[in-house]
DNA sequence: AATGAATGAGTATTCATTCAT
DNA sequence: CATGAATGAATACTCATTCAT
């Protein structure tokens, strides 16, 4: 029962989970992981430090909670891109865009690269980049099995390597776009490297 | 001005400096920046606290102390590589087989990476990776420019971009080779890639 | 008054309070008065925290709440060894036995052992394990007076010295079999040192 | 060289860090380990914080601190028994008078106390009571050989019962001495607990 | 009677850095 | 040149207790 209507209690009880998720974030965004306390989450949150751990394990499981936000980003993806494949057009094209639709994603999130470096400095908390279930992985498969079922690969290119490829230029885009403080266009960049790269990974058919 | 001559004393100062800067980029490269203690260092170089202090401004200043090794592996790539150029080897397979180096160097020196990455999270301490005097970025500019040289390069392409794009492939897959930790053949995979890109951005005349 | 008929809700207080007690005791016992949090408590209890401190003071409080439990553990004993003595049993061969019985209840009671240990650190909290008006203390006092009405004692030996070693050597013993982690026969080795005691408190008559 | 005269720094070190120790062991034997932070140990030893991990690795260690001091308690005792026991004394009337010496010294030590408590909580911590290599079991060793070699004993005795009877004997009254905040003849209890024990323990020969 | 969100002071421990010797 | 004793602020995390609902 009431499992709709929910007492001003427990609504206001999610909002401050909320609240403090987004503060952590947005000050892990900032300021980077090790450099952010809990105190300064709990001010930034109008809250004590001890409820924090009322509602949260401890400061990585903080980090954790990123990874559902991260996903909802390519939830609207996912869906464009399938329908598009089954309406029958050009997997190259598509798998094209998407690295530009990546990019303007992943460039627009600081908080995805600072937990992907986080990610980088202690593995065995944050696997969350590799997940395959995700729907960056999961858009990309398709795309990729799209160009194997539609063209004729090169020897030593198959549809696996196609989704890591593309997966390597796209970090590697954004690892560079860190470290240049952005100033390029990074949609353009990335669609003219695997333009490039795709023309060279496929044998054209007359 | 005893340039050569050195007393005991000067020599010695030198030595312990040297096993200082040997013994902390050790131990970051084992544990990481923020998990080694200046007591750690002072303990594996077998000096005391206050004497690395004599010789280095702070712990950030021996990340610093990197860049002079770092350079060095690329030392004897640059001359091979400009040699073979000049004596009118492809470009292209030039390139490609740098790549294969690249990453065969990179792969096997994982304080390079470590640096990498603290350099990514304190963008304002390590600039050092991104030195366009370095050996690497000579040898990638000349690459390039013997490419752009010698073939027609598609639309919206030049020797800027392929040195720029290397560097991102490069990187990826680097990248990708630490978040997998390892496993997989790094100089092939390099070589495959920097190809098929080659390939799409080169204008293949008859 | 309604002393027997309680309202339902009356019965189910007297229910909660009883399983928090439990609860508590139970949690206590395995790990340590001070390594047991409220919240604990409340989880084993199946209550929240807050109704925890609607029925007790605070957590010292339910430290108090094991008193009640302890005795019942003599209860049975006490019937049975007064009956014994009056039935003329020699009271030198119960109080030997009873140092058995009391070391198996004992030993038997790791939450005994605990009490016991917290009200030592915080003497102000547990007079607990001290009151006279204890089953315990009662048994031993019979069997002193039975002792002393059917032997002669030794010089500066009389009722109350019994009572008082035969309780130190149950005590001693105890402490031993905790420190030791059990593995010896407490129950044998309580009644050969009582035993070894007695002969040497009593002058044998002939 | 300069192994006996040491410098004005290492002296105050080993100052400082006695110093420490001592406050510690105070505030430990005052209120207990649980309510000695190490701040007012710092405080109390006019020293920082951090200089106490200078020198000790925690706060647990500084309760091993005492074991040091303990064992010296008893070595005095050791020396003056051991040269009475071969001077051909009557090891009985010897291990009598031990037990009073050891209680004395033992209710003379309320620091001991504590961490005979402390290290019932914590058993992993300190097994520092039960070392067969301390002064004390040493000493008791002697006698109980002693004995075992001047008298015959009971069926059921031999030296070892009577060393682990004497230390539960002793240990019961010494923890009654605790509960009752003294104000008993412990030296007396001792000897004539003791007493009896051993009478009852060995058989008379005519 | 019962909840559980919120508090906030308290804990042990770490560590880059300084400086008297 | 070299030492290492000393600092003190910072950190993540805990928990008994309160109180509005």
């Amino acid at each position: 029962m009431k499992s709709k209507q929910m007492t001003g209690r427990q609504r206001q009880a999610l909002e401050t989970k909320s609240r403090i998720r987004q503060a952590a974030l947005e000050l892990f965004d900032r300021n980077g992981f090790d450099n952010v306390s809990m105190e300064d989450i709990a001010e930034a949150s109008g809250c004590s430090v001890g409820n924090i751990y009322h509602y949260f394990q401890g400061k990585s499981d903080l980090v954790g909670a990123v990874t559902d936000n991260v996903d909802a980003s390519y939830r609207g993806l996912e869906e464009r891109y399938l329908a598009r494949l089954e309406a029958g057009e050009d997997a190259v094209s598509l798998m094209t865009e998407f690295m530009g639709d990546a990019l303007m994603t992943d460039c627009g999130e600081e908080l995805l690269f600072r937990c992907f470096i986080h990610s980088l400095e202690y593995p065995e908390q944050g696997t969350l980049v590799l997940d395959p279930e995700s729907k960056y992985m999961r858009i990309l498969k398709a795309l990729s099995e799209g160009i194997a079922g539609s063209h004729t690969l090169r020897e030593g290119f198959d549809e696996d390597t196609l989704s890591w490829d593309f997966m390597v230029i796209n970090r590697g885009i954004l690892l560079q776009w860190r470290i240049e403080g952005g100033g390029f266009d990074a949609e353009a960049k990335g669609k003219a490297m695997i333009g490039a790269y795709l023309k060279g990974a496929i044998i054209d058919e007359q």
